[in-house]
DNA sequence: TATTAATTGAAACTTTTTTATCGATAATTT
DNA sequence: AAATTATCGATAAAAAAGTTTCAATTAATA
C-alpha cells in the first residue's frame, strides 16, 4: 500500500472518488470493483488493483463501504492537506478556474490570481483579490504559495513562469499552450488542449472510416 | 507509417508541433530528435519513434527539416480537414474556449455555443452566436456539426449530451466533471482537471517528503 | 449445517510502452 | 581522401501496465 504508485493508477484514482461520491450521494452503501469497472468501462482487475493503493477496506461477496472507501481515497490523494495556488491571468480561462468551486474539495486553495489589467488590479472577481502581476513575486513569497497555474497567453507564460519560480512556488499547473523551462526542482504539469484534441480527432476519423 | 497509433504516441504528436512551429518562428531550418528530446525531457529514441509514424524527413547529421517536418505532422494530425463543433454553456470555461483562437489551426472550428440563459441568447459572444439550448438538437443537425463540447454545470451534462447525440454528434469533449453515458459509436473524450490536479499533488508531495 | 455464489486479493501471464544497442549514412574535420 | 562525428532508423531488451487465472473468504441459500 505504500510504493511507488504508477502514473496512470494515480490518474484513476479522482476518477473512482468522483464517481464514488455521486453513488453515495445515491444512497449506495456498497459498492463492488465489478460494478466500478463496468460503470467506467475499465477491468475489474484494475479496479481493485488501483484501489488496493489507497484503501485495504474491500471485503469479498460485499465488496467496498462507499463512505470508507471514498475517505480512503481523499486521504491517499491528501485532499485533507490543503495547498495554496495563485492564477496568474484573469481572462476567461482564469475567471473559470477562479469560479470552479470544485478544487477546495480537492485540496486546492485559491488564494488570488495576478493580471497586467490596471483595471481589474485591485478588484475582487469571484470574490477573490486580483493583484497586479508586478507583485507576484511578492505576494508568492509572502504567502507560501506552493502552485503557481499559468493562464496567460503564450507569450508571456515563460517569464510569468519565473517570477512565480523567483517567488519560490513548488510547482507549477501549465494552461498556457507553451512549454516551459524550469529548474530541475520545480514540478511542471503541462495543461494541453491541444493533445487532448487530437485523440479525440484521431478516434473520430478512425470511426468515420469504418 | 500506417499502422495503428498509440495513444500514447498521438498525445505526444501535438506537443512535438507545437514546439516545431515555435522553433520556426526562431528560424531553426532543422533539428534533431536528440535536441527535441532534451527540450520536452523525453528519451530521444521515443521522439523519433513517435515521429516516424508521420514523418520519414529524418537525415543522418542533419535532423529533420523543420517545415517539412511540420507540414507531415499537421497532415497526420488531420489539422487541413475541418470539423465543426459547438460548445454547450457559456460561462466562464465555455467563454475561454469560444475565445481560444488556436483551435481554429487544430482543424476545429467552433460555429456557435448554447446557453440556457435568456439574457445571452441571441447575443454574440467572441463573435460567436450564443443559441437558445432549446436549440441544439436542430441546429447540430442542420448545421453538420460533428463535435459537442460540454463546459455545462455537472448536473446538466447528461442531458446536454443526450441532446447532442440526438442532433447527430459524432463525438463529445467533455469538460464537466462527471462520466457520461452515450450508446457505443459515439466517442467520449473527458477533460478531468481533478485528474491532472491529482498527478501534481502528487508529484509535490513526493517531492516535499525528500 | 452444507452448498453455492459473489467477491476480494495475489500470482502468473500477456501486451504495450519505453529504453538501449547497433549498423548505416552523410556532413565535417583531419 | 580518410577518419571522425552526429544522426537516423531498425532491432533487441527492459520496464511498465493491463489481463487472466485461481485460491481464500464470506454472505446467502438450500
Amino acid at each position: 500500500m505504500n510504493k511507488q504508485i504508477s502514473k496512470r493508477t494515480l490518474s484513476r484514482l479522482p476518477v473512482y472518488l468522483s464517481l464514488l461520491q455521486e453513488k453515495e450521494r445515491e444512497g449506495v452503501e456498497y459498492i463492488s470493483a465489478t460494478t466500478i469497472a463496468n460503470l467506467l468501462d475499465l477491468n475489474h482487475v484494475q479496479v481493485r488493483k488501483d484501489l488496493s493503493c489507497a484503501s485495504s477496506a474491500g471485503r469479498p461477496k460485499v465488496g467496498y463501504e462507499t463512505k470508507v472507501l471514498i475517505s480512503d481515497l481523499q486521504n491517499f490523494l491528501d485532499y485533507n492537506n490543503t495547498k495554496n495556488a495563485v492564477i496568474i491571468g484573469a481572462g476567461d480561462l482564469g475567471k473559470a478556474l477562479l469560479g470552479y468551486g470544485g478544487f477546495t474539495s480537492y485540496g486546492l486553495n485559491i488564494v488570488a490570481a495576478f493580471d497586467t489589467n490596471p483595471e481589474i488590479c485591485g478588484t475582487l472577481i469571484k470574490n477573490k483579490p486580483i493583484y497586479n502581476a508586478e507583485k507576484i513575486e511578492e505576494l508568492v513569497k509572502e504567502q507560501n504559495i506552493d502552485i503557481g497555474i499559468i493562464t496567460t497567453p503564450a507569450q508571456f507564460a515563460q517569464a510569468t513562469c519565473d517570477r512565480l519560480v523567483k517567488g519560490g512556488v513548488k510547482a507549477i499547473w501549465n494552461f498556457a499552450p507553451t512549454s516551459l523551462t524550469v529548474p530541475k526542482h520545480i514540478i511542471v504539469q503541462n495543461e494541453n488542449m491541444a493533445t487532448s484534441l487530437a485523440v479525440l480527432s484521431n478516434k473520430l476519423n478512425e470511426s468515420l472510416k469504418e
